[in-house]
This record gives C-alpha cells, structure tokens and sequence, in this order.
DNA sequence: TGTACATCAGTGAACGCGCGTTCACTGATGTAC
DNA sequence: TGTACATCAGTGAACGCGCGTTCACTGATGTAC
C-alpha cells in the first residue's frame, strides 16, 4: 500500500552508482503516468474523473505498476501541484528585466502570462480544473500554493516606487486583486477555441496568436492598467 | 431513454385541474433530488463524483426513480444551473435602493454579497465547484450565464454619473474585473472554517459573522474601493 | 355518489462494466566476489 | 572476465463493489360516465 518516498533510494550506505538503465526507465514510467493524467485534464475532465486505471493504460503500463510510483491518485495529484506550481513561479521571475516603467511592464506581464499558458498549457489546465474538483486536500494544496503566489507578487510590487510606502498588508490586497485577474485571464485563454494550426511553425515571427487569445489579452491588459491607475489615489483617499 | 420535458405535462386540450396530491408528490421528489446533488457538492464533491444512485439514495428514492425527473445526472446539472443563477440574479437587484455615491454603495455590496452566500451556500458552492470541474457541457452554460450576469452588472454601471460617458466596452471591462472580485471572495468565504455555531438564533441583530469571514469580506471591500479609486482616472490616462 | 378505466410516480430484480486493490510472479538490471 | 545472488519495475489473474441503465411491475391518484 505504501511507497514509502521518504525513505528509499540511495540513501545511507548503498550510493547510487551503475543504477542507470533501470533508474531511467522508473522515471520514464512516472512521467508517462504524470503526462497521461495531464492530458486526460487538459481534454477536458476533472481530476476525481482521472482514473487510476485510466493514467496507467494511456501510460502503456498495467494498473498495478502504478502503484510503484504513487501510492494513490490523490499522491500523484500532488505531485502534479508541486510540477505545476513550479512552472508558474518561473512566470514570475521572467520579467526581472526590463524597465521599472509601468506601461511596459503591464503589457510585458500579458505578453509574459499568455506566452506562459501556451507553453505550459496543461500545467495551467490541471491547477485551473483541480483548483475547485473534488478532493479537498487537492484543493487546500492549489488554494496555498496560489496564495504563496500572490505573496511573492507582493514582494515584487514593493520594488516599484510607487508602491514602496504601502503597508504589507495593502500590497497583499493589491497583489491578490492582480492573481484574481490573471488567473481569470488564463481560464479564458484555456476556454477560448484552441487555434493550434500552424503552431509547429519553426519560424518564431510568425507565432499566429489566436483571434480570440489577442482579444483576452487586450482585456487583461486594460484590467491591469485600470487596476494599477489607482494606485497613486489609494493613500489619499483611502 | 427521454424524459420529453417539451411536449409533455398540461398540454393541448387536457387541463392541469384537479391533479393535486400526485403532482405535489412529483414536485417533492424533484426538489428532494435537486437538493440531494447540492449537499453533496457543498460537502466537497465534484459534480462528476456525484453519481444519479447517490442523489438517488439521499434522496430516499429507487434508482429507476431519478429518471421520471431527468433524463441524466447533466439535465439535473443544468436545472441546477437555471436556479443557482436565479438566486445570484436576485442578489444583483437587491441594491437598487441606497444613494449614489461611491462608497455607501461598496460597503453595501460587500454586504449583500457576503450575506447571498451564507444564506444560499449551497447554490454558490455549486457553481464554484461545477465551474471548472467536469462535464463541457455544464462549465460551458456556467461560464454564459457568469457572462451575463456581467453584462447586467455594466448596465447598472452605466447608472452612476461618473461612469455615464464610458463605452460599452469599457463598462464590460470594469464589470468583468468587479466579477473576478466576486467570485473570489464568495470562494474564499465557502472555503473559510464554517461557523455555523449559533447560525440558527432567532434574534437578527447578533449575526455572528465568523472571524475569517469579517476578514475576507474587509479585504473585499478594499480591493472594489481600490478598483473604483481608478475610475476618475481612467479617460484621462487611458 | 359509484364504478370502471387510465395515468404515472415510484419499485425491484437484473445486466454488464470499469473501478481500486491484493497477490504471487517474471525477468532484466545491478552487485559482490 | 565469470558466476551466483539481490533488487525491483512491471506483469497478469482475481476479487468485490458501485455504477448507469433495462425492464416489467405495482398501486395510489385522477378521470369519465
């Protein structure tokens, strides 16, 4: 019943020398299984309608071997939070560079986001789907690692200076406004008709963004400067 | 296979007199399995975890039953729909009386808002959680009517003097971003601990609104105060 | 009011299916000497 | 380099269970005369 992952490999004594081609199979394996659950999301079901039997077959692997990499569904759900949120945070560190402007930076951050969804896609699919399905563990995991989220967002708002007078407690609020925002933008990129022809094109110019897509972007981008627009207001009047 | 719910009951020349008891009967039974689906969301599930024996069950009717009221668990998904957007309707309505000016009408908001989701829990929690969990079907006709309801709120919008000149396009805008708002902090409030304890004392006055939810409902208040700060500015920058 | 018939909400047995989980196994990879 | 043994990722049969859906039914309620 138990993999027991916080106790087994190459620990103590025995190193993990000449292990290689069985390693490396184990891990294709575990991959095969965490992308098999990814996709069965990204098409369209939620995370209680991921079976365990499901994720093993399209992983081409009998449903007994999965239980070598996860001692239940709910074990890999977790780890899909972990390998997803860890796809967002990197978003986060993109637009260290570039300058400390806000209009730039505002559409810099679309550009960023809308970029981000389209390569991640499925990370993006599963944290939006698992976010409110079933298991509530599951779902506490998403909520706090978005509130972490924010809470790095709001490390990085104190820089502008702007905002360096604001209380923690304001640029929380401020940061939180600006997630609702770009996590309701990425549901709309991931609801929107996928327009995915033509998007092997090796030409890197040429990337066709979507009708639609370029109209949700347009959309975040007024949110946001509307948003940021009141920041100058807020000590003043609030 | 079909409950042919467009030709069926009181129609062409037989009258609906006189057919008391027995539609009352089928009246109770419906309602018994629309609120069986409904407190086992709010207890957590996805709707696609809740299966037509388990509404069934609860609703203290044979299997077979379910199927004299809906032709599948997705007909039931979407009455739940239809209703849980008529109580969201009538929260909207609910402000036409309280003065013009900005910040009374916030505050008031916030309460209407916080006040809806106690008292219709269970219709929140449904669309929350329906919203993204399951079936394209049921997210496609929750993702419309949430649409809407935006577009009902940017008619209000267009009331107040200071948004009187904005597009429409505009006003769509700053409604979606006032939604976003919503949304979020209704699911924060269905997530808080519930206190339930003493939700039942006759006296309306003492209402004990939970700590966590005071919290939310102030960071709620702060983020709208935040975003209408922008308004005035919004023309002249923009 | 009384009788004969129609309607129809809910019953109960039965079906085939995919599920999660168990168990003893196989056989390739890795290790010790 | 060669042999004997250990490890362990993946196998395959088997289980009991709850599911959605079918079917012919029952019996109370409602209607016509």
């Amino acid at each position: 019943m138990t993999v027991n992952s916080s106790t087994s490999p190459g620990e103590g004594l025995a190193p993990t020398r000449e292990r290689r081609s069985q390693a490396q199979r184990r891990q294709r394996t575990r991959r095969s299984l965490l992308d098999a659950a990814l996709a069965q999301m990204d098409a369209g079901e939620s995370f209680d309608a991921v079976s365990l039997r499901g994720v093993a077959r399209a992983a081409g692997v009998v449903p007994t071997a999965f239980y070598r990499h996860f001692a239940s569904m709910n074990e890999l759900g977790l780890a899909l939070v972990d390998e997803s949120f860890r796809t967002l945070r990197a978003m986060l560190r993109e637009p260290r560079d570039g300058g400390p402007e806000p209009e730039p930076v505002i559409r810099r951050s679309v550009e960023i986001l809308v970029a981000h969804v389209r390569a991640h896609r499925q990370h993006f699919a599963f944290v939006a789907r698992a976010r409110s399905s079933g298991n509530t563990l599951l779902r506490r995991a998403i909520r706090d690692e978005i509130r972490l989220f924010a809470s790095e967002l709001a490390t990085d708002l104190a820089r502008f200076p702007l905002l360096r007078d604001w209380s923690t407690e304001d640029l929380q609020m401020l940061a939180g406004l600006l997630v609702n925002t770009m996590i309701a933008t990425a549901e709309a990129i991931l609801d929107a008709p996928t327009t995915d022809a033509g998007a092997a094109l090796p030409d890197g110019d040429r990337a066709p963004a979507s009708a639609p897509e370029a109209e949700i972007a347009r959309l975040a981008e007024k949110q946001l400067r509307l948003t940021m627009l009141a920041v100058p207001q807020w000590r003043s009047a609030g």
